[in-house]
DNA sequence: ACCGAACTTGGACAATAGTACCAGAATTCT
DNA sequence: AGAATTCTGGTACTATTGTCCAAGTTCGGT
């Protein structure tokens, strides 16, 4: 057995990152409108436009595929909450709510990437290294949040990061399978959220 | 084409409900640690220990075994939670903090039920027959925790309980990959938000 | 006891799956 | 340029899959 390749990680040798890249995104494409159950290797080939074999030269199988077709839907969903978050701060920083809001209709306005990105959490749930992946996520965003509410002055920031993100993932989870749109609930409800969270005092109840 | 049944739902014809039961119970068990994907006749035949085709006997095809083993699961759900919630209405109704503390811990005391209702959300997302029994059980529990909110004096108790079944969602998502327990964090999330709900005054907006 | 319907079973079938292999094309290195 | 490496597509192999079938068994009503 030859000892051809010096355990290379992921890194596209030379070139073609694009085929791999394509490889990748059929599957994400594939697990968001059918699940991770609809996953074969010659439906992505399908899909991706490109020959069966190229799917078993870039991943060993298809777990391997899975793994990876997650980590870059991270890396997507990562970028475009990083994006979205730029763009709020260069724009008067301080209105937490409409990023809020921006952020959660972002999602619920694509339910492909939005359900694959559920698909992965579930997936997480019983893949070590996944999992260890979306909970660096999770740090990430609840920094991100969590400066922001700090600068406004909250007694718990990190907290209420935490708690924040844990009701848009639960109404994200019911836009699932509640396709109406109710965007001005959400905003009232997270309104509410965020002021409790301002307002938090370590005493009982007060009222300013 | 005959006509032999005549569209029975799902009535158990004699006696024997006893082997469907287990063929679904090993169905959802099989979901819980290995997901949909992992569900194929012949595992769930050796799991639940009858032959190969009694599971095709009572389920005319996979998604059909799928569609009522989502189906059951929600009824397991429903019942402990109403067990749950008799309980506390009886020791003393008021205390709704502890019931949503524990019907969370609850939950993520035994994650495998947890798991399978998550995996149970995303088929429904994909499965509007399922989606409509997920809408109803959804529809419930804002039933049974909204009377609880108003009782206590809430101005909008049914929104205020959608918010706190949505915090609830995102929390059990977040356990799934993160197995650490905190509960004491998540009861003093809860709190912040139950008293901003209990204390919301509808400020400016005029309500019909 | 007996009859028909409700069950239960083992086995068979074609289709589809994951994966491996190999010969050749493309690209990069020297 | 030539050699070495990386990439590609076609094909083959075996295991597993969903589904069906034709016999058995059990049971409730008569």
């Amino acid at each position: 057995m030859a000892i051809a390749r010096p355990e290379s990680r992921e890194a596209p040798r030379r070139r073609a990152a694009s085929r791999r890249t394509l490889v990748l995104e059929a599957t994400l494409r594939l697990i968001a409108d059918g699940g991770v159950d609809s996953v074969t290797h010659r439906r992505v080939a399908k899909a991706a436009g490109v020959s069966l074999s190229a799917t078993t030269y870039y991943f060993d199988s298809r777990e391997h595929l899975l793994r990876e077709a997650f980590r870059h839907c991270i890396e997507l969903a990562k970028a475009q909450q990083s994006r979205l978050a730029a763009a709020f701060r260069e724009r008067g920083g301080d209105r937490i709510l409409d990023f809020l809001v921006a952020l959660t209709e972002a999602e619920v306005a694509a339910p492909d990437l939005m359900l694959a990105e559920y698909e992965l959490t579930l997936f997480a749930a019983r893949d070590p290294e996944i999992a260890e992946a979306l909970r660096e996520w999770d740090e990430w965003m609840v920094a991100q949040l969590g400066q922001g509410l700090e600068s406004l002055g909250a007694t718990r920031p990190f907290e209420g990061a935490r708690t924040l993100l844990h009701l848009i993932r639960g109404y994200e989870l019911h836009r699932l399978t509640h396709r109406e749109p109710d965007a001005g609930d959400l905003r009232r409800r997270l309104e509410a959220v965020v002021s409790a969270i301002l307002e938090a005092e370590p005493v009982a109840d007060s009222e300013p």
